[in-house]
DNA sequence: CTGAAAGCGCTTACAG
DNA sequence: CTGAAAGCGCTTACAG
């Protein structure tokens, strides 16, 4: 029977119109098997009058593929993944794919959901920001269960056999440490949110993945002062959770230290916003009196005076990155290949608010 | 025949390995229909052993809803949409709806493509931001075709079925004008995407709706101006291409006028970060010399000094609104209820780059 | 090149 | 509460 007036018109209907079978109607406008020419026209053009659209899911069903990839990441609204995600968007459409987003807000039980419905909606792989290095099970599930995943920022462990696309942070962080160890900086404050991981992160040949980008910038940052003989003080990390009021007050905390540093390095956009804000109101002049330096290159670190010393992370091409290995690995070329791990660089841009320590 | 190596285990795994049909298994399994607690056991650990994940194709093919809806926005890293996304995302997912996102980059062929290829998928409504308030056939298309459509952030002429949620542009440009106005200023320049509708825009009676947010702020801006009984001079109207360096050249010609302005109003937060720009290294002083307004209340808005007055926009708002109309328009209560109208207000927030003129 | 038939994996009356 | 059967709208061998 047929959906006349209950719905939109099937390939039933379609195919009636035009004289021919729903196989043929379906060879015709799906643009797969052999059609003659006269039968093209005739069911394109009943399809067009009758405003056919053909249904996905059905297709999807029998096909397998959904051109669907699911993208979770912890915030949409943080630029970072803004425009990371802007790069797997910018990638997947055109080659025909479109992009299930899911914003978790740091909630490992809504990644856990989120990678569960995807899975039923049969998307065909997942790109994710996890939200906890530590946790990976489901993921792991994920791919045992035939859907690839391509971590995005961050190493998950446990999950050894997805592809993995991320900034080298520790290297990036290091780079901005022994800027301003050059400088004649000794004391460097450090803002970051992964002061807790301080104590495992000294404890040598700690190697395992699964930390983080801040606790990862934390290490690089320990290392680098490591290497100049300096001696590691836990008093010049401040905590922050991870927000701008947060930051402002562990940059506040920093500066009012008995001995307090003569520069600060933040490990993230968010932080530095606020830590620039906790330096300006303290009264202190940028950089005769202080050095900053932040990290990602949003364009209000230009705008500010002095301009902002920065780490720039690549964070379109990540996105762009994460979405050509997730699309190469279901182009069946690399099927089942084994994973690969693409590491960008960050680049250290000095401006004006890092100078010689005085 | 069973798919048992082939993919992941279907309804009929389960049900054989529960012993039931697949109807009390599919009942368990998806809550709904009567079943007893004893069967209800059997068919949940069958389906734990198995690893077994509904196919939600096969479910929305027969119930007729996916529990998606389609975003279409012309840019996700913009801050204002990344945020407005996030307003989208965050009354989806309690809600059990998942995030179809496309971006289009102002592109209305890529618009038309998506809303196609989200209707194939049977989405159960869709979001979108359209890139060409002119533009709107496709857009009526899928409301007849029965797709709810909710517009965000801007009006479509010839869309009128669509609920809507926007910002009252018009007004909030009014206020800063005014404000600028107050402060004495009588030469107030505009840097605006929208100087092309500078002619349209000043013939009277010209209330047909399909205009950008930006033109709808030029037109707030003259109309200020009118009512104050000034002169608009089209001098004064600087046209930029949508992107920080276009305003740059744009607020320079601004600055070097013959006779320049003592006021520059942005009409959007990319413009503005530019117009700042030009207007710090023109060495004008803010805003002793020159007063400077922009629009959107981005963080670094409270960075720079001195710190920018601004049109604080309710960004997140927007997207939480426009997210809330098409899920209370899915729930059938207001199934074919007629479209709904909702306009948000625009802050003005004074701060320190606008000062009487001297 | 074309069509009849089977089948993708579910849900839904319907009868018991 | 339970199950056999029909059906959602397509695609895919298979035979012609």
């Amino acid at each position: 029977m047929t959906t006349e007036r209950t719905g939109s018109p099937s390939l039933i209907d379609v195919a009636r119109a035009a004289g021919v079978s729903t196989a043929t109607a379906g060879r015709a406008l799906g643009g797969y098997g052999q059609v003659s020419e006269r039968a093209r026209e005739r069911v394109l053009r009943a399809a067009a009058e009758l405003g056919y659209r053909t249904n996905s899911l059905a297709r999807s069903m029998i096909t397998g593929s959904t051109h669907t990839i699911g993208v979770i990441v912890t915030d949409v609204a943080n630029p970072f993944f803004a425009m990371a995600l802007r790069g797997i968007t910018d990638v997947a459409h055109p080659a025909g794919f479109e992009v299930l987003l899911v914003n978790t807000g740091r909630n490992v039980e809504a990644e856990q959901r989120a990678v569960t419905v995807m899975s039923e909606k049969r998307v065909d792989g997942i790109i994710v920001a996890a939200a906890r290095p530590s946790r990976g099970r489901h993921l792991k599930q994920t791919i045992d269960a035939g859907v690839p995943v391509v971590l995005l920022d961050r190493e998950v462990s446990g999950v050894s056999e997805a592809d993995t696309v991320t900034i080298d942070n520790e290297h990036a962080a290091g780079e901005a440490t022994r800027h301003l160890l050059e400088l004649g900086h000794r004391r460097i404050g450090l803002v970051t949110e992964a002061g807790d991981e301080f104590g495992r992160l000294r404890r040598p040949g700690n190697r395992r993945k699964g930390l983080l980008p801040s606790a990862l910038r934390l290490r690089g940052y320990l290392r680098a002062l490591e290497e100049a003989g300096l001696p590691v003080e836990e008093s010049l990390v401040a905590t922050a959770q991870y927000d701008r009021e947060s930051a402002y007050e562990a940059a506040g905390r920093l500066l009012s230290l008995p001995e307090p540093p003569s520069a600060v390095l933040c490990t993230d956009n968010v932080l530095a916003s606020g830590a620039y804000r906790a330096v300006q109101d303290s009264g202190l002049r940028i950089p005769e009196e202080i050095s900053v330096v932040g990290f990602d290159d949003e364009p209000w670190t230009t705008l500010v005076r002095p301009a902002l010393t920065v780490v720039e992370q690549p964070d379109y091409e990540l996105g762009l990155r994460a979405g050509r290995q997730l699309l190469h690995r279901l182009d069946g070329g690399s099927g089942s290949a084994k994973p690969q791990s693409v590491r960008l660089r960050a680049t250290l841009v000095v401006r004006d608010s890092t100078a010689c320590r005085r």
